[in-house]
DNA sequence: ATTTATGTTTACAG
DNA sequence: CCTGTAAACATAAA
């Protein structure tokens, strides 16, 4: 559920406590989340130091000192919540009604570290994982993936180019799309479009170059705007405290269908494209 | 009480 | 190679 700018959030604020901090013990309730053997985790997670927190794509990385880097995925309703020893809330994810205090009846994996804090990986759904890999595998590991969208390994040219391929697809599925850019999910997806004035549905084939360059400035100012809000949230995330970003009153198109366009007052719809729940403003959006 | 939808990604069919 | 659909699982809302 979590989307570029709420991991990101999610990172830096992980990264600000658990820089340092070594993992002492990790307990596992659902094997089923973990994508190596707990055994062969335990052998180069416990003992090793946490180097830095960082994300790539939709996922958070956990540069250890034993050469290793943990992999985790939040996907839909996963959430990454540290409580210090007396009690101080960072981390964040999904947020789960009614349910405010950690461990809880979905807390699937517990990371007990140095100075008495622990890490635990709540899961409604149970999508997410855990993985670790060589931290010199991880560039073999990501290389299906996009460009990171704030980065400047993301060009208008590398687009133009990802988007040549797949000129037939709907322009809202190349941006769900991890290959052409990493980190853009349905929200963010469909306020890049609206930024961008394009429908979700148009043939990206059809799309000119100014539509093109425009598309591409829209995903910028969007995820970089969202980042500095610390996420959209309200229903996809929340931090350590229960705080919600600040990007959900700003969004122009995701979940206002029925609401007038912010734009030129008419009426928000909602269809399906690729797939998923989408908004967009049938006036504003070509 | 059913049915529908959910922020992700992957496997599979066409 | 490309695209759309279903499915992994659980819950809340309709």
């Amino acid at each position: 559920m979590p989307e570029l700018p709420e991991v990101q959030t999610i990172v830096d604020d992980l990264h600000k406590v658990l820089k340092k901090k070594r993992i002492l013990s990790i307990r596992v309730t659902k094997p089923r989340l973990l994508h190596n053997p707990l055994t062969f985790l335990r052998q180069h997670l416990v003992g090793a130091t946490i180097r830095s927190v960082r994300r790539r794509a939709k996922l958070l990385l956990f540069d250890l000192s034993s050469g290793y880097t943990l992999i985790i995925h939040l996907k839909m309703t996963g959430q990454l919540i540290w409580r210090s020893h007396l009690g101080k809330l960072s981390g964040g994810g999904h947020p789960i009604v009614g349910v405010a205090s950690v461990p809880n009846r979905y807390t699937h994996i517990t990371i007990d570290l140095s100075g008495g804090s622990r890490l635990y990986f709540n899961d409604v759904r149970q999508f997410g994982y855990f993985k670790l890999l060589p931290t010199s595998a991880l560039v073999q590991h990501f290389s299906s993936y996009g460009p990171e969208p704030l980065s400047v390994d993301f060009s208008l040219s590398g687009l133009r180019a990802e988007l040549q391929r797949r000129r037939r697809s709907t322009i809202k599925a190349a941006l769900l799309n991890q290959q052409v850019v990493a980190g853009i999910g349905n929200i963010y997806a469909d306020e890049s479009l609206f930024v961008a004035g394009l429908s979700p549905s148009r043939r990206v084939g059809r799309l000119t170059q100014v539509q093109a360059a425009k598309l591409y400035r829209a995903i910028r100012q969007v995820l970089k705007r969202a980042v500095h809000s610390r996420g959209t949230s309200f229903s996809n995330y929340v931090d350590g405290l229960g705080r919600t970003g600040t990007y959900w009153p700003r969004r122009l198109v995701y979940g206002r269908a029925g609401s007038p366009c912010r734009r030129c007052g008419r009426t928000i719809k909602r269809t399906v494209v690729a797939g998923r729940g989408t908004n967009f403003c049938p006036h504003c959006q070509k």
